[in-house]
DNA sequence: AGTTGGATGGTCT
DNA sequence: GACCATCCAACTG
């Protein structure tokens, strides 16, 4: 395939798990929507929300068909297409009015959600299109072979104290470690050197691209 | 280095 | 009409 130079691929470091209904920090928590209907479909299907009246937010519809549960992706370190990134960053920035911010990006093109979907330029359009189609513009692919392993950690979501417990407190934030592409704070523990702590859960480590 | 407040508009009560 | 799964600039020290 010829590369023309606008694709984007991204490993996605940081990610949190939404159970559906019954998390009051879902958005499926007020039961099915015109918003987010397609949560409560089949898996593999992009939930793409706007926050705050300005950002865009990406999802990764999970679990079988029907419990709504969803995966927001919020932090990507950029592994090709920095400067398609920038210039995404750049635009959405002169959209927004706000000049100087894109000035100085850095490792954190991509760190946090709506930066991730500014950068990749992913809007609600996206909302139901397939992340596993691999001939989709949007999808998710398995790390490559060389890749730097992740080192996974859990700790709580970020921005859902609303929800009350246990939601808010509940570890369902999945980072790897060893970036330093994060959105939010870096567990305490041992360095990434030292052996890891085995515990169940979705490696992080895929790669996310994009081409417009 | 850490804290605070403004921008902004769709969604649900 | 209130509430946000955010980000950035402009403060404080």
């Amino acid at each position: 395939m010829g590369d023309d130079g606008r694709r984007r691929v991204g490993r996605i470091v940081e990610v949190e798990a939404y159970g559906g209904p019954p998390d009051r920090a879902s958005h499926a928590r007020a039961g099915r929507t015109p918003r987010t209907a397609v949560m409560f479909g089949p898996p593999g299907l992009a939930y793409v929300y706007l926050v705050y009246g300005m950002y865009d937010c990406l999802n990764v519809v999970s679990g079988p068909n029907g419990t709504a549960s969803a995966v927001l992706v919020r932090a990507v370190e950029p592994l090709e297409g920095v400067e398609a990134m920038v210039a995404a960053r750049r635009s959405f920035a002169a959209r927004h009015s706000r000049s100087t911010a894109a000035a100085r990006i850095g490792h954190d093109i991509a760190v946090g959600p709506g930066r991730l979907c500014a950068a990749f330029g992913i809007d609600r359009g996206f909302t139901g299109a397939d992340l596993c189609d691999p001939g989709g513009i949007l999808r998710l692919e398995p790390a490559a072979p060389g890749d730097r392993p992740p080192v996974p950690a859990w700790t709580p979501r970020i921005g859902v104290a609303y929800a009350g417990e246990p939601w808010a407190s509940l570890a369902w934030r999945l980072v790897d470690r060893t970036s330093r592409a994060l959105s939010g704070p870096v567990p305490a523990g041992a360095p990434p050197d030292a052996d890891p702590e085995p515990e169940p859960g979705d490696p992080a480590g895929r790669r996310s691209g994009s081409q417009g």
